[in-house]
This record gives C-alpha cells, structure tokens and sequence, in this order.
DNA sequence: GTCTATAACTTGATAGAC
DNA sequence: GTCTATCAAGTTATAGAC
C-alpha cells in the first residue's frame, strides 16, 4: 500500500502527486525520479513504459477509496443520505483548502487521456465505477426513505455526475459557488423525491 | 472568423483541433504548424508563446458558441425549457457519434490547464459563463411554467454541471448510459418543480 | 508575413556495470 | 534491484534571409 516505503511505492507516490498537480502528459519521469529519490534503472525495473506506471497509479488510487476517502468522512456519520452529503462536503473542503487548485484526480485524468490509452481508460472506469457503487449504497440503505421506484442506481450516477461538473466549475471560477449551487440543486431534488408519495 | 482561411486562422484552427484531441501539453507545435500547413516563422509572428495560441483558442470558442452550437441546435426548437434539453441532446448526438471519443473541448482544458496558466484558466471561466448564461436565458424565458422562488441561476449553473460530469463518464463507459441517466434525472428534476405550487 | 535552419533543452527509454 | 551514462527523438522558441 502506500505507507510502505519500497522504492516502488515511492515511484507510484511521487507519480500519482505529479500526475495530479501536472497531468499525465505535463509530468515528466525525470520529475517523478526526482521527486520518489529514485533512478531511471529502478523505474523501468518495475514498469515497462509511463503508461504501465499510471496504471499502477489508478490502481494505487482504487485502493485508496476507502480508507483514504470513505472512511474518514463517514467515520461519524451513520445515516446513509448524510454519508452522500458528507462525501460531497469532503469535496467542497478540499477544493477550498487548496484555493481550488486541486480538484479530483480521477476526473482529471478521465478528460485527459479519454480513448489514447484503453487499458488506463479501464482503470478510471473502475475508479468512478466504485465511486458509484459506494453512493448507490447508501441510497439502498435509505430503504423506504426512497420512493420505491426511484432508481438507485441512475441517482448514485447523478451524483457522481453532480460532484464531477461542481468541481470542474469551482476550480474553473475559482470560487465555491458553482459547487455549492450545484449540491444545493441536488439537495432540492432529493428533498423533492423524499417527501414524495411512492407511486410503485 | 474560423471560416477565413489566413494563415493566422489556419494555426488557430489547426490548434483548436489539435488541443481538443491531445490536450494542450499533448499537442505539439510542430503537428498544429504541420497541420495548418504553416511554418515556425509565422505562428510566432502572430503569438509570442505557445500559451498565447491557446488564449486564441479559447476565444475562437467563445465566438463559435453561438454560430456553431446554439444556433443550429436551437433552429427548429422555439420552446425555452425544450431548448435545454436539446442543447444537452446535442452533446449525446455528439458522443454517440464520435464514439465517445471527443468531449467537451472546454471541460477539457477546464481540467487540464487548472490554475497553471491564469489567462488561460480566465477565458475557460468565460466560456463556462456564456454557456451557463446563455441557458439562464432559456429558464428565464420560461417564466412562470418554473416556480418564482426557483433560483434561475443555480438551476442553470446545475444543467452544465449535469452536461459536463454526464459527458465526462459518458466518455469513460464508453456508453451513453451514464450521461443519460443523469439527463434523466435532471428532467424529473425539472418536471417535480414545474408541477410544484409556486411558494413565493 | 513567410521561409529555412537551428539553438537550447527536455522527453521517454535503454545499456551495462555493480 | 540500483546505479550512472547516454541515446535518439521531440520539445518550444529564435535568428535572419527573403
């Protein structure tokens, strides 16, 4: 995982921070070597190319999901419609304390390398995929507090949806604004499904 | 205009597509000079850096928005709410079309470029405006079939949100499904405040 | 305003000793 | 598994003739 100290994992460290603040293309390995107190040898004994090493990172980011991110916001929240509202406020934290330099990692890399590079497309599906299935689960935890008929699954898409074009716009406005407009929308509509009668 | 053909047009086209394909760092000067059929000499004639022919970039697509997106998407539709979804149904023609391939070009560069280049983060800003704006309209058109305590503003901010974290995982599936699933929702959205008693 | 040539540097990747 | 040295190609940008 990523508090051993190996020298690999400090190559996929160093590579998933460049990656993030630089992107895959604006990164360079020397950067990334530089950064992980690593050498070109080292490197290309672990990975065959850049690409294999993002690979490592999207699956380093998988392997975060919970303890990194889930846990922590939900630690103190046990209602399952809180815990959605927890993980999009511990998104709306983090782009403040960074004055909007950072948003998600996984999103970015998702614009960036679209269909150039299938097996890392692949990767990013599966980081959003359990993304997904995380939310969708709290919304099945929410039992009757749902409509019957309300999709769970579609609904955990469109917050997913809801938290990837928030923080593309506050990042972009540099302001919290179009976050916090987005999320009270969704509060909206969630408020509006909840106290609906269930037509199933 | 994009339709002239001066040289000076022919780099800012070449780079427009060459940045909506590769990213900004992933497309050189050497393919966008290339495919501008143009030489060295010239792009720097015109632009001092590399970041300056992406500012003429983001302009283009400001000018471009109207000509180019609205105008023909929004030709036979007069209804205001109904051009909301046809401008959202725009982009799926699109994805489905390209094969989730291309995205939004703006949403793209939003992400990538982030906070590393200023002005070029302020013309993304721009862009993101008219298109919010522009869809503000629309729901203000509409008058009293919304609710008069509905926030225009916000609900537009919410259609690109929706637009731009739809086509993001739209192009990561490779399916249309999560974009329109979370179309989907936006129109129940707008269906249960439309049927709404107005509280105001 | 357009051309060619090229500078100055960085890129991803490799070779081979240890 | 780690090191140094290095390659070949590509990068942005410039110089100066026309």
């Amino acid at each position: 995982m990523a508090e051993s100290n190996t020298t690999r994992d400090r190559i996929v460290n160093a590579a998933r921070e460049l990656f993030y603040e630089h992107g895959f293309a604006g990164a360079s390995l020397a950067d990334i070597l530089k950064k992980a107190e690593a050498n070109s040898g080292s490197l290309y004994h672990f990975f065959k190319s850049k690409e294999e090493l993002l690979i490592a990172v999207l699956e380093l980011y998988k392997d975060m999901m919970q303890p990194v991110l889930l846990e922590p916001l939900w630690k103190d929240v046990t209602d399952p419609i809180e815990r959605v509202w927890a993980l999009l406020g511990g998104y709306r934290q983090f782009l403040i304390m960074t004055d909007y330099t950072y948003g998600c990692p996984i999103g970015n890399l998702a614009l960036e390398v679209g269909n150039h590079l299938p097996s890392a497309r692949q990767k990013i599906f599966e980081n959003f995929e359990n993304w997904r299935l995380a939310v969708r689960r709290c919304l099945e935890d929410a039992g009757a507090r749902l409509p019957g008929d309300v999709d769970r699954d579609k609904l955990a898409t469109f917050v997913l949806t809801t938290m990837e074009g928030g923080v593309m716009q506050a990042r972009t406005a540099k302001s919290i604004e179009p976050f916090d407009s987005s999320v009270e929308m969704l509060k909206d509509y969630f408020a509006r499904l909840m106290k609906a009668p269930d037509r199933a």
